[in-house]
DNA sequence: AATGAATGAGTGTTCATTCAT
DNA sequence: CATGAATGAACACTCATTCAT
C-alpha cells in the first residue's frame, strides 16, 4: 500500500508522535506541534481537518505495515514454541523502536472518550488476536501446548508485561541501573523478551 | 497516618478521581470539577495549591492504606505460592475496585512530563517490590521456587496484564461477551485472576 | 422589574449595540467589543457566557419597559385616531432613540438562522399586535374606523416606513439636504412621523 | 447592456446570493460559496478581486435590468393611479421574486461599514425616485393627487411595509396561517399587495 | 475561612487572501 | 488561465490561577 501522506504530513506526523508520546494527546497543543514542526499553526488542520483527526491519522501511518509483518510469519516452517517466540520478539521490537505510537495507543484509545473513534485500531486488535489464535491452535494439534488455555489473555500478559515495564521506566531504570538509552534497550531485548518469553512458555506448556 | 482531609476537601478528591480516570488530567478542567463537586472554581486552588498538587493529594490518599494490607498478608502462615496467588487477588481485586486511581496512576505518572513528581509514589512502588521479594525468597528457600527469577519482572507480569486487559475493556467486552458491568467484574474476579495467577505460578515453578 | 445586570454588564452591552447596530452581529467581534468597552476579551464569556447570549441579554435590556409604556397608552381617554398617533409617535421616538438596538433587531432576528433564538422577542411583536388591536377595534367600534383592515399588516407599514428611511439614511440625508444629527432627528421626529401618521389615518378611514 | 460575466462567474454569484441572503455576507465565508458552487477556493479572489468586490458585482449582476421595466412603466398610456398601482405590484413582484438580492441589499448596504461602498446603488435609487416623481406629478396635474406630498417618503412606505413584513416572515407565517411556502407568496401578491396599494392610494388621494 | 469577580494566556479552528506553478 | 498549497491573522471560547473582600 502506498502512503497517502506527502512530506510536510510526514513531518507534522512525526513530531505529532513525539509530542502525544511525551506530553499525552490533551497536553499537546497543536501550536507545540507547528513550533516544532516549524509549520504554520493552520497546517494541522489544513492537511488533517483536526487535532482528533490528526491522532487518527497517525494511527494509520504507523500500524499499516503490521499485519504484513505477522502474515509472513506465519507462514514460516518452524515449531509453534519458535513461533510464539519470535511473536513476542516482534510484538516487543516493533514496539520498542515505536514506542511513542504505542504509548499513545496505549494511552488515548482507552478511554471512554475516544475508543469508538478508531474502527482500524480495533480491527488491528482482532487481527493479531487471529495470528495468536492461529498459532496456538496448531501448537494444540501438535499436542505441545495445553488445550484449557484462553488465549484472548495471552496478549495481554505479553503487551502488558512489556508495557508496564515500559511505563515505568524511570522506576525500573533506577532500580536496575540502566543509565543509558542502549543499557534500555538491552536489557528490553534480553532480559525484559526473555523473561516474557519464559512467562508464555511456561502458560502453555506445564500443567497447573 | 491521620487522614489530613477535610470534608469539603475529600469531597473534591473523590469527584477529581473520577474525572480523570474518565478524561485523563489535562482532559479534566478545574471547572469540570468544581462544577461536579459542587463547589467554587476557586476551591481547587485553595485548598490544594494547584491542580497539580491536587492531582498528588489525590494519589496520597488513596493509596494509604496499601502498605498496611500488604504487611499483613506478609504475616500470614500459608504456604509461598498461596500468598503469591493472594497478592495478585490483592493487587487486582484493589484495582478493580478502585480502578478510577490506578488508571490515573498508570496514565499520568509515566509520562516525562510528570514522573519526577510523585517521590512517594516511587517510594510506594520500591514498598510493594521489598513485599513481593520477601515472598519469593521464602519460597526459594524453602525449595518450592525457582532461583534464576528476576523478581522485579515479575510485577509488570501481574500488573500489566491486569491493566492491558482493563484498558481494551471496550475490546473485549465485546469478544468475550461481557455485557453488563457485573459480567465483567466477574470475569475479572475469576477467569482473568486465575490466567494471572497460572502464570506467576508457571513461571515461579516449571523449568524452561 | 429590577434590572439584573449590574455596571460592567452593562458598559458591555452598551458597547454591543453601538457595534452590532453599526457593523451587525457576524460583523463585530468579541475583541472589538472587548477593546472598546475597554475590559478583557474573556469578560464577555464570562459575564454572558457566549456572544450568542450576549445578543439575547441585550435584547431584552432594551426592551424590557416598552410593555408598560404600551399599556399606558391604552389606558389614556382620547379618541382611538389619537392613541393610533400617539402610538406612531412612541415607536418611532422609542426606536430613533435607541436605534441601536432596534437596527439590530431588525436585522439578526430575520434569518432563519437566528429565527428561532429569541422567544421572548416573538411574544413582544405579539403584545405589540394585541395592543394595536384593542385601539383598532375601539375606534371600529365607534364607527370611526373602517371595519376591513388587516389589523396585522399595520405594524409593518409604521415600522416598515420608518425602517426603510432610517436604513437609508445617508441616501436621504442627502436627498432632503439634512446636514446635522440634529436636522436628520428633527426631520424624523416631524415630516416622517407625521406622513407615517397621515397614511394610516388615511387608510384606517378613508373609503377605497 | 451586455453582461460581462462568465458562465463560472454566474454560477458562483448565484450561490453567493443565496448564502448572503441566508447568512448574511459576513455569516457566509468563501469557502461556503467555493464549496456550494463546486469550485476552487481561491477562484473567488481570482474572478472578483476580494469578497467585498463579489458583492458589489452581484449587485450590478442583479439589478441592471430593473430601470428599463421602470421606463417601459412610465410610457404605459393609463391613469397615474393605475401607474402607482402597476409600480407597486412591479416593486413587490420583483423583490419577491429576487428575495435574494434584495434582502441583501437592504442588510449589507445600510450599515455605516458598507454605504459608502457602492456608488451605482445610490444612482439605482436616485433612477427609482425621478420615475416615482414623473407618475406622482402626472397624477397632481391632472389634479387627481394631493399636491402635499412628501414623494421621498413614498417608497419607504411602499418597500419598509413590504420589507418589513418579509422579514418577520415566520411570525407573519405563524399569526396568519400561511404554512406553505405557496401560502406566503399568495398573500404577499394579493391581500399585502393590495394593503399596500390601497394605503398609497389612500395617501395620495384623500384630505388629512 | 471561603468565594465571586476577574484576568492574561492559551485553546482548536476558520478566515480571506496570496502565490508558485 | 486556473488552482492547490499555504499562510498570518483573527475567531469564539476556556484555561488555571489570583485577589480583594
Amino acid at each position: 500500500m502506498k502512503s497517502t501522506f506527502n512530506d510536510k504530513q510526514i513531518q507534522i506526523l512525526e513530531v505529532a508522535e513525539t509530542l502525544f508520546a511525551e506530553k499525552g494527546f490533551d497536553g499537546t497543543s497543536i501550536r507545540n506541534i507547528a513550533k516544532e514542526a516549524k509549520i504554520n499553526i493552520a497546517m494541522v488542520s489544513y492537511y488533517f481537518g483536526s487535532k482528533e483527526r490528526l491522532l487518527e491519522s497517525l494511527i494509520v501511518y504507523r500500524t499499516s505495515d503490521l499485519k504484513k509483518q505477522l502474515d509472513n510469519l506465519l507462514l514460516e516452517d518452524i515449531e509453534p514454541i519458535d513461533k510464539i517466540n519470535k511473536l513476542i520478539e516482534l510484538y516487543i521490537n516493533r514496539i520498542n523502536t515505536n514506542r511513542g505510537i504505542y504509548r499513545i495507543i496505549h494511552f488515548e484509545f482507552t478511554s471512554k472518550k475516544r475508543e469508538q473513534n478508531l474502527h482500524a485500531f480495533s480491527e488491528l486488535k482482532k487481527g493479531n488476536l487471529k495470528s495468536l489464535e492461529a498459532i496456538i491452535e496448531e501448537g494444540q494439534k501438535k499436542g505441545v501446548f495445553r488445550k484449557d488455555i484462553i488465549i484472548p489473555l495471552i496478549t495481554p500478559t505479553i503487551l502488558g508485561t512489556f508495557f508496564h515495564f515500559h511505563m515505568n521506566k524511570p522506576f525500573f531504570e533506577n532500580l536496575l541501573n540502566l543509565k543509558t538509552e542502549d543499557l534500555y534497550n538491552n536489557y528490553v531485548k534480553t532480559n525484559l523478551t526473555k523473561h516474557i518469553q519464559q512467562t508464555i512458555k511456561a502458560l502453555l506448556i506445564y500443567e497447573n
